[in-house]
DNA sequence: TCAAGTAGAGAACATTGTTCGTGACACGAA
DNA sequence: TTCGTGTCACGAACAATGTTCTCTACTTGA
């Protein structure tokens, strides 16, 4: 996610812009650069690898056993060759780790066109968040990386259609991709790493323990102890797509102001009640 | 982050639940259980090393390398010690990662009260952020981990009492935590991860990769080229901020619906306050 | 049939976190 | 003062990681 400004930082692409006379020419659909195409020269025996042949190993690996499970060795085991043989298709692991995440990204469905916007978003949004959880140890993945390929930038392009012909300005059209993505990667990314939320009687004891906590001293945590913990995590989730959907929603009325700005560097206050 | 529903899923606040007995009493300000303190016996020799020491000089290497350089090797080596000494001090980097980690955050202020809930929650958010900013590498530390020290708890306490104190509904206040925490972090990570995003020439760059895209099929996104990469980010961090808390304030004035919902299968619930 | 050249293997290196056995040293007791 | 005890820190070691290098074997075109 985090579409265009992260995009534009990746190496690959970074590679790429270093290069005037690289440009895409228009009329081909946009695919990040992946270079080093295997050469095939005299007497090239059949390979028995292929980038293909890799990308599904290692998308096998990550389904079985999850993101962190994904080094070379295992992808390579998976196929019954050495790690070292992977490199002679694959530039790095951090290129595995591209092509892989980009092929499960690929099966997000994008809403349908003319529903619009607020529920093109929530369904964009949906789509990604379920596809994390589907796929565990993915969205760490994606944090922070370009999971930017031709199916994410036509999801992109119809999303921006949405917005504007919602009547969104288009500045805040323009931003909603990077926030929401950002929102959802960093979302699945949570939930994955903090192994579990739903169990109710765990929820029932950080409640209680809440609960327990000095009155005086935290009357308003105490207080909303229950509610804190209120929720399944796709609750939450949707809440949190609630407002952000809200929060672009206002701008169809309000138009963007300063905002307050509270002073930057202050002293530390000690809390007063 | 993530205050609650991250906290209790921690691997030692669930030791602490699964020993009934050992709630915390109320009276006493709630630490976060780390538990092996080094026992002093018989004929104990004066230790070189201590937990402060090693926490110490831990920050002191995030601080001039970055977050990815905190390895044991490296801290023991700062100190002048051997990387297994520090074993008998901190039960693993995990443990190590936490205490720096709540030693930074501490240093970030906590807005004063009687401002608003809204300059409360940006003032908030921007510490934060700032913060992580000033210490690069310490956002991706914090990303799935409980930073929730002390300071971090009277914070989330005084803000929930700005959002009561300013009309927000209990149920969305005791959310809001949550949600910004997510944001400010998952943003700091993406500017960390991704090397550079400000300079002029490069967002001018991508400017025109955007806009040489195929019109026909990314109509939009050549049309707003120049807007996806626009503004600094701090500018996007703001503009985030900003739909986050317009959102929030969207809840003062018209009561949570149940979205509409795009065909999919989602069988969860609009959260209901 | 044979030279060529590639594919993959295997070992190796550097870097992680972490454990284990050992020596050294300070403090209290004899 | 001497000795024992207990702990502290060291150094080596282990397993796992990404990555590189060398080398063997084999396919293929001439």
């Amino acid at each position: 996610m985090f579409y265009y400004r992260t995009l534009f930082s990746s190496s690959t692409l970074l590679g790429m812009a270093h290069d005037p006379g690289d440009r895409p020419d228009a009329g081909t659909a946009p695919e990040p650069p992946w270079r080093s195409s295997p050469r095939r020269g005299r007497g090239a025996p059949r390979p028995q690898l292929s980038r293909e042949v890799i990308v599904a190993a290692a998308f096998k690996v990550v389904e079985a056993a999850g993101g962190d499970a994904l080094t070379m060795r295992r992808v390579a085991e998976e196929i019954g060759v050495s790690a070292s043989a992977l490199y002679g298709y694959v530039a790095n692991k951090e290129e595995l780790v591209q092509l892989v995440i980009e092929q499960i990204i690929e099966e997000a469905p994008v809403p349908p066109d003319g529903i619009g916007w607020q529920d093109f978003v929530r369904g964009f949004a949906r789509e990604m968040f379920g596809m994390f959880r589907r796929h565990p140890g993915v969205a760490g993945l994606t944090l922070g990386r370009v999971p930017l390929g031709p199916a994410m930038m036509a999801g992109a392009e119809r999303m921006l259609a949405a917005l504007r012909a919602g009547g969104v300005p288009d500045q805040v059209a323009a931003y909603v991709g990077d926030l929401g993505s950002l929102y959802v990667a960093a979302y699945a990314y949570e939930l994955e790493v903090s192994p579990l939320t739903e169990p109710a009687e765990f929820t029932a004891q950080a409640a209680a323990w809440l609960r327990s906590l000095p009155r005086e001293q935290f009357p308003n945590t105490v207080a909303l102890a229950d509610l804190l913990v209120a929720g399944t995590a796709d609750d939450r989730f949707e809440w949190g797509l609630d407002v952000l959907v809200r929060g672009i929603a206002s701008y169809l009325t309000e138009p963007p102001t300063a905002q307050a700005r509270w002073p930057r560097v202050m002293p530390t206050q000690p809390p007063s009640p």
